[in-house]
DNA sequence: CGCTAATTTGAGTCCGTTCAAGGGCGGTGG
DNA sequence: CCACCGCCCTTGAACGGACTCAAATTAGCG
């Protein structure tokens, strides 16, 4: 999922700086979408990065934040992608994140991160003191009214994939995922036909709730009614309509 | 889920008032439990109420809201319970909501109803405007802080649902919603054991992704482990640590 | 180039679904 | 008050899809 502009973008930022540094959000690729979209340009921006500790650089296969850890700070993803784990086991994934999302929104309320956060490759983030962003908020109504709305957007989302993988078959679990991740694609303004995943495959088929052989055979199954190509972590989407119809029904 | 003291409390309030009144939060059993909790007692609760447009009375199998109405405001549960349903099937159900429960919210950011909402029971709600809710964040830090934490438990709770049912067992399934029910009791300070279903079978079984027949079997298999007893729509938690157990593993 | 881990492929089994029929509860009307 | 009726829930039997177990192939990496 990572581009190459991307990835040069999050080395050349991370040059020489040991893996911490102070964020420049005028600098950053993803002001446009970032929660600061309402203040970028304006002399105001400097405030806003005042919210911001520190860029992190977590290699992959690094926990960013770990099952158990106290809550603090909500984390905006630069470049990269992580997966969410529930508990101590690598075995039960509820999610993947990636550049532009926001991370750590469903562990406000208790205070602790109830999910672990790890790097599918390296990633760099941005750290957002949650303190200092309700500060924020009373200063900014617009980042306020923005961060509420990524809340919702997350929540929306988790319920529409939960709709499909809860219920659906294999290859329409499979079918979602893939829209899923072009959609992804689509929302920064990538081309949305070739995707690279950035994880396993045992990752997706845990996060699918499926077998590894079954995501398997699906992938197979997919290639060879044209509904997609498959080689090693690269994905082409060749009907894109086809992929929804399946998943839809 | 409705107890006996909700219900009464919920047809007092309505009496008379053909479905549509003003919203009365001092008079409300949960100003405790809602975001208005910091102001409740102060002579800043008329200003909260000032968001309030009316408190409305839905009957059973009536919608709250249809997929594909515009988003303006969010409703407070005050008594009864709703089901979420995602397009205009009804069997494909997102999840259910309970008194002091806060709805609506992952329509927030596409500003429409990606779901609808229908009542399990005559029920009463009370609507929240989310211009006006927006303006009080501003004069109220601290009802602000509320929402969001209320956001970010639901966001956490579909989270926690979804890792069992997306890949358990019909049995851990069933386990794990018998939980979830005896939780929602536990947050609403009420007896966690004796559970009333307000929703069918048929319901129930369209949200964990399983048949029905799935379902009656699992309810009659662990009634025969002695984990639980059903009697129609009642059900009685007898070793919840088993249950526990059971959805865990 | 050899190792290790990940992915794919194959065969058999099991769990859950589907299809079909039998009860039980509540609602309705006589 | 009781009988009837419809719907929902339960129970049973057979089918099928996905899982498990096992092995071969491949990719990634030093």
């Amino acid at each position: 999922m990572q581009t190459d502009s991307e990835l040069k973008r999050a080395v050349r930022i991370s040059e020489g700086e040991g893996g911490r540094q102070a964020g420049g959000c005028s600098d950053c690729a993803h002001v446009q979408s970032c929660l600061s979209r309402s203040l970028a340009g304006t002399n105001l921006m400097p405030i806003f990065e005042s919210a911001i500790d520190a860029d992190h650089i977590i290699d992959a296969g690094e926990p960013l934040v770990r099952a158990g850890d106290n809550f603090d700070a909500l984390y905006v993803i630069k470049s990269g992608s992580f997966k969410a784990i529930v508990g101590e086991n690598p075995a039960n994934i509820l999610g993947f994140y990636f550049a532009t999302h926001l991370v750590g929104l469903e562990s406000i309320s208790k205070r602790k991160h109830s999910s672990g956060l790890v790097a599918l490759e390296r990633s760099l983030v941005c750290e957002l003191n949650y303190q200092k962003l309700l500060d924020l908020f009373r200063r900014f109504p617009t980042v306020k009214v923005h961060f509420i709305e990524a809340m919702s957007g997350q929540l929306n989302e988790s319920l529409t994939l939960f709709s499909v993988i809860r219920a659906g078959t294999v290859l329409q679990r499979v079918a979602t995922f893939v829209l899923y991740l072009a959609a992804q694609h689509d929302r920064r303004k990538l081309a949305s036909v070739d995707i690279v995943l950035p994880m396993g495959r045992t990752d997706i088929s845990n996060f699918l709730g499926i077998s590894p052989e079954s995501l398997s055979r699906a992938l197979t199954s997919l290639s060879k009614k044209r509904l997609l190509q498959v080689f090693n972590r690269r994905v082409t989407v060749l009907n894109r309509d086809a992929l929804a119809a399946l998943a839809g029904g």
